[in-house]
DNA sequence: GCAAAAGTGTTCCTTTTACACCCATGT
DNA sequence: ACATGGGTGTAAAAGGAACACTTTTGC
C-alpha cells in the first residue's frame, strides 16, 4: 500500500487563481456513451471531473488540453468549451472538509494541510472557483486512462451510471451533454468518438445512443452523406453473408477551434 | 474641465483576480442595431466595452448584471454568456502604455501609476486576463446611458460603425452578434430589444435587421405567432389610412438564465 | 370609393419521412 | 439458391415560400 503523499504545492501562483478548468472526457462503444472519471485515492469515495488550473503563460485551450491529454494519453483530441459556471458559493470547502475528517493522516505532525504550506494550500482549493468547462470526444480504443498522482482508480462510466461526483460535477456532465446533443445535427464532430475508419451502421448507432431515438437507416445515409464531411474508403469484408459494407473516415482530424 | 482622478484601487483584492467580464450591450430602433461604447476620458481616443472584474462574493451572472445596470439604468436586463476568450497573451499592457505615454499628467509628482499603489495597480491591469463575455438586450428608450467615473462619453454605435476598441473588443462585439443571431430561430428573446409592446411590423424589422435579410410579411406573422410566446394586446390606432395592426408583449420578461 | 397596410387563406415547391427494391456476400 | 444486411430509389406527408384575397382605417 502507498503512503499518502502532500498535495502538489499550489499556492506558488504560477496558476491563475480561482480559475479551473473541468474536463468531460466523452468515450463510446457499443452502442454506449461513457464518462471517463477518475476517483480519489483518499479515504471516502469521492469522484471529480478531470480537472486543473491554467498555467500563467497558457492558453485555455491548450489548459484544457493538456489535462485531457495526461488523462488519455492522446496527444491532440477533438475539444469544446461549453460553459462557464461561477457562482458565488461554488468552493471545494465542503468536499475538502469532508475529505480531511475521513483521512485523519493528513492532520498531525506530517500534516499537508494543518500548518505552513498546507494551510495556505488549504486556503488555496476553498476559495470560491469558477470554473470553464470543456467536453473532449476521444476514441475510446485508443485512449489509455491514467491516474493523476490523486487517483486511485479512473474508469470509463457508461453516462446513465455515473458515479456521485463532488461539487456541482455531475451537473457539468448533464450540460455537456446537453450541448453535444445540440450540435450534433449540423456538425460530424461527434465521429472523433469512432476509430478512424466506421461503417454508417456505426454512425447511426452512434447518433442513436446519443440521442436516445431511432433513424430510418436509408434517410440516416442519405442525410449523413449529404453533409460531405465524409471520405468513402474500400469495403469492409466481415465474412458475413451479407452484403459488405464500405468504411468511412473524416478527411481530417479536426481540433477544437481557436474562435 | 475636470482634473484627472486617479484609477479606483483594485489591489485590494476584493475581486477575483485575473478575470473581467466584458459586455456587449445592444441597442435597437428604426432598423438599426447598435451597442453601447463608453469612450475613456484620457487622452488618445480610447473606446471600450463595459467591463469589470467580478467580486469574490457575486455570482459572475450577477457581475454582468452589475456592469449592465451601471451603464443603462436599468434594473434587471435580459442577458446571455457567449464565450471565454483566454489566449494566453491577452492582456491590457500594449493599451495601458499608450494610454500613459498620451498622457504624461499620470507620471509624476502625484502619479497615479509610476509608484506604490499605483505601481501595485499597473502590474494588477497588464497581467494576462480571461474574459467571459455577455450580450444584453435593452430596450433602447428605457436605458439612460451612464458614465462611469472614467468615461469621457458613452454612446449607442451602429453596429456597422464601431469605432476601433481596445484589445480584442471589437472581435468581441462580432462574436457577440454570430451568436445572437443563432438563437434567433427558436427564441423570442431578441424582442426585449423592443419596447413592452409592438406590433408585428415592429418585430419583422428588426429580424430582418439582425439578420440581414428580408422576410415575407404574411409568413413571417405565421411563424411568430406559431411559437405561442406572445400575447396579443388592443389594437394600435396610429391616424393612418390603414388597417390598425395589433399590439403584442412578451407574457413575462425573461432574465438570464441560471444554468 | 380609394389607397395603404394588416390579417388570413391558397397554391406550389422543397424537404423530410416511410417504405420498397435491388445488390452484394457467404453459407 | 437463399438468407442477411447494405445502398439507393420512390411515393407520401409535412413544412416552408410565394402570392392572392379580404379587411380595416382615414381621407
Amino acid at each position: 500500500m502507498t503512503t499518502i503523499q502532500p498535495l502538489p504545492t499550489l499556492s506558488e501562483q504560477n496558476y491563475i487563481q480561482q480559475l479551473t478548468i473541468d474536463c468531460v472526457i466523452f468515450g463510446y462503444r457499443d452502442r454506449q456513451l461513457s464518462v471517463l472519471v477518475p476517483k480519489l485515492r483518499y479515504k471516502g469515495d469521492f469522484w471529480a471531473l478531470p480537472s486543473w488550473f491554467v498555467f500563467q503563460d497558457e492558453d485555455i485551450d491548450e489548459a484544457a488540453q493538456r489535462i485531457i491529454r495526461s488523462r488519455t494519453g492522446i496527444e491532440e483530441n477533438y475539444l469544446e468549451q461549453f460553459q462557464v459556471t461561477g457562482k458565488a458559493n461554488r468552493n471545494g470547502k465542503a468536499f475538502l472538509d469532508q475529505l480531511i475528517e475521513l483521512n485523519s493522516e493528513l492532520i498531525g505532525p506530517n500534516a499537508t494541510i494543518s500548518e505552513g504550506e498546507g494551510l495556505r494550500e488549504y486556503e488555496w482549493f476553498t476559495r470560491r472557483f469558477v470554473s470553464i468547462g470543456y467536453y473532449a470526444l476521444v476514441d475510446m480504443d485508443r485512449a489509455i486512462p491514467r491516474k493523476s498522482e490523486l487517483d486511485q482508480s479512473i474508469e470509463w462510466y457508461d453516462i446513465k451510471q455515473l458515479p456521485p461526483m463532488i461539487m456541482d460535477h455531475n451537473a457539468i456532465v448533464t450540460k455537456a451533454l446537453k450541448m453535444l446533443r445540440l450540435t450534433l445535427d449540423q456538425e460530424l464532430n461527434v465521429l472523433n468518438l469512432l476509430p478512424e475508419t466506421f461503417t454508417m451502421k456505426e454512425v447511426q448507432e452512434l447518433y442513436e445512443t446519443i440521442l436516445n431515438k431511432p433513424f430510418e437507416r436509408g434517410n440516416f445515409q442519405k442525410k449523413i452523406l449529404s453533409l460531405n464531411g465524409l471520405e468513402r474508403l474500400e469495403k469492409k469484408y466481415t465474412g458475413a453473408a451479407n452484403k459488405a459494407p464500405y468504411l468511412y473516415r473524416l478527411p481530417k482530424p479536426t481540433f477544437c477551434e481557436v474562435s
